[in-house]
Order: structure tokens, then sequence, then C-alpha cells
DNA sequence: AATTCGTGGCG
DNA sequence: TCGCCAAGAAT
């Protein structure tokens, strides 16, 4: 059970959210919510999902354009996988796109496009984890769960003064959190402790003068609050190299081809070419898509993945129309963004097109 | 349990 | 230039 020390902290934390709550597009602020307005389920969800390891600054414009475009989760069922694969491009990590619209469709299909109000039932659906699941049920139905987040370990590491390096201290943080969730205002408290962490109690210079916690702050008492939370550290990024192949037919189409559902930019639009493999080894051998004269432009594509450097070497050619490839497809250049096509790709392309 | 999965901004 | 970091999930 919960002490009074416990409901004292999110009291404090509450009356701090009441006055400091950043105004967010998906979110019901503190006063409306408090006047009776429910937040759409749906809203909270495609935020969720959007925010898994992403900035706030980054989700916003995607968010309007999602619930612009599909307002319901119905109308997201309803979409061409190609569709919202596009609408993602850009946003990273896309197994969250794919299970996004996986998730829709069985809302849709299996809920009767309503989320279900029950912590273990959203756990269930593609893309919804322990995070996600808590996140869901605390802010759009009220249910009293704990949200465990980057922001949320943070501040509960620096409150407990706790040094066990994560992500070993998970459970240990989860606790904490647990026993600070309210069975008042949950919804709030979850956005609460988020806000905190990512306003006040920021991994670079926290501004503990404003904190509404700094005189129960283990670690503010201690001093260790810049030190906290502990990391083990991460492997250094190998680099890997490999070739792709850009063809543009001479009614300006070019081809391009949807990438295997699993694995790498999986599901995306993609230029055509060789695996990635680390640099010590020669480049793979891949045929090119198509017969043409290629010709390889000095500047190599350089970007950075999660876990490893790419430098890949750009090939272009100009092609006829009566020529058939063997991987990919020719899209028109009415029915062609860059736009649409993830980072690396779109960096490619900014390379290869004719200036 | 450890890896695999993007991207952009910041110091 | 480079590592860190952001509302993690799936395997």
């Amino acid at each position: 059970m919960r002490d009074n020390g416990a409901r004292t902290l999110s009291g404090e934390l509450l009356d701090w959210y009441d006055h400091n709550a950043r105004a967010l597009p998906w979110r019901v602020g503190p006063a409306a919510r408090a006047a009776g307005v429910r937040p759409d389920p749906y809203a909270v969800w495609l935020s969720e999902i959007m925010l898994q390891q992403t900035t706030v600054v980054a989700v916003k414009p995607y968010f309007e354009a999602f619930t612009r475009r599909w307002p319901t989760v119905a109308d997201l069922a309803a979409a061409e996988d190609a569709d919202v694969m596009a609408a993602w491009a850009g946003l990273g990590y896309y197994a969250r796109a794919r299970n996004l619209l996986k998730c829709a469709r069985v809302v849709a299909a299996e809920h009767g496009g309503i989320f279900p109000a029950d912590h273990a039932e959203l756990l269930k659906l593609p893309g919804i984890g322990p995070y996600t699941a808590a996140a869901i049920a605390s802010i759009a139905f009220d249910i009293p769960a704990t949200v465990l987040d980057g922001n949320v370990e943070r501040v509960m590491a620096r409150l407990h003064d706790e040094h066990t390096p994560l992500p070993a201290a998970k459970p240990i943080l989860m606790d904490h959190a647990a026993r600070l969730t309210p069975d008042e205002r949950p919804g709030d408290h979850a956005q609460a402790v988020m806000d905190l962490g990512a306003t006040i109690c920021t991994p670079k210079n926290p501004a503990c003068g404003l904190c509404p916690w700094r005189t129960a702050c283990a670690a503010w008492e201690a001093g260790t609050h810049r030190e906290l939370p502990k990391k083990t550290p991460k492997k250094a990024k190998p680099t890997r190299h490999g070739v792709a192949y850009l063809a543009r037919r001479v009614d300006g189409a070019w081809l391009l081809e949807t990438r295997p559902e699993s694995g790498l930019l999986g599901g995306m639009l993609g230029w055509p070419g060789t695996e990635w493999v680390d640099l010590t080894a020669p480049l793979p051998g891949t045929e090119p898509p198509i017969r043409a004269e290629w010709r390889t432009l000095p500047e190599e594509a350089r970007h950075t993945f999660t876990h490893f450097h790419l430098r890949l070497t750009l090939r272009t050619a100009l092609l006829p129309m009566d020529r058939e490839p063997e991987r990919g497809a020719f899209v028109l250049p009415q029915d062609f963004s860059p736009a649409d096509l993830p980072t690396l790709m779109r960096k490619a392309f900014d390379l290869a097109r004719p200036r």
C-alpha cells in the first residue's frame, strides 16, 4: 500500500503539473481534464507509439498529419500499407509503423474499433509493450498504472539516489515509481512525472531550483544528481559499406523497391542494392537491378543507424523506356515524393538526382 | 538476456 | 566530429 509520504509527493507533483503542464497536441491538459474532458484513446495510442524513443519536436508534425488524414482508428485500419509507411518515413524505427497498422486492424476487427480499457488487453496488442500499455491505461482511461520511460527512470534514480546502472536498475526504479502512483488522477500523475523529467529533471543541467521534489530528492541531498542515472557503457559502432543503384528512366521514373518486411528499414521504399557488410570485408558483388551503363558518383552517402555507421557507394544510370528491371519497379514522377523515403534513401536521392 | 531496430539535435 | 539522448518493443 501507499503511505502518506508517497501521497504527499504525488500531490505536490500534481500541484506543479496543474501550473506547468506542457501544452501538447495529443494532450488534454489538467484544467480541461478536471472539467471532465476525456482524451481520445486513439490520439493517446498514436502519440505514444510515435513518442517511443523519439522527441516531442519530431513527433508533432507526424501526429498532426496522421490525425488529419486518418481521424479514427477505423480510418487507419482501412489505409493502404504503402501509404502508412510513406507517411511514417523520416520518423524512424519503422517496425512501429508496421505494428501500428497491425494494431489498428486488430482493434477495428476484434474490438469494434474501441481500444480496450484494460492494461492486460492493451499489452496483447502489436507494438504495445509495458510502457505504452501503462501510458494508455492511465492517460486515456485513468486506470492506476505505472509508466516507466527514460524520464521516469532518471527521476526515480535521482529521487532515491539509486546508483545501480541501467538497464539492471529498471526493476528497482519501477518499484519506486509504482509506490508513487496514486489512485486519484493517475493519468495526470503519469504525464506529470514525464513532464518533470523532460523540463526540470533533465539529463544535463537539471533545474533543481524549480523542482517540486527537491526537498525529497536523495541525489540532490547527496550532490549526485548530475551523475545519475548510471548506465552501462555502450559498444562502439562499427562501419559497414555497400552499393545502391539509382536508375532514372528518360520519362523521369525512378527504379525503387519495397524492402522486406523484417529487418532494417523493413517495409520501406528504397534503392535496390547490395547487402551492407563490415568495412573490413570487400564490397559485396550484387548484380545491378537492370542492365545499364552504370557510373559511380564521386561522393558516397553517409548515414548512422542505431548500431553502425554506413558508407553507401552510389551508382547511377539513365535508361531508355523499353527495358525491364530484374529487381524493383519504376515509379512515375507524379507518384514519387522523396519525402516517402527513409532518411538514408533520401540522402542518396539528393546526391544522385539530376541538377 | 542481449540485440536489433532511426533520426535529428545538442554540447 | 562524436557520443549522448528522446514517452521502448520485439525477438
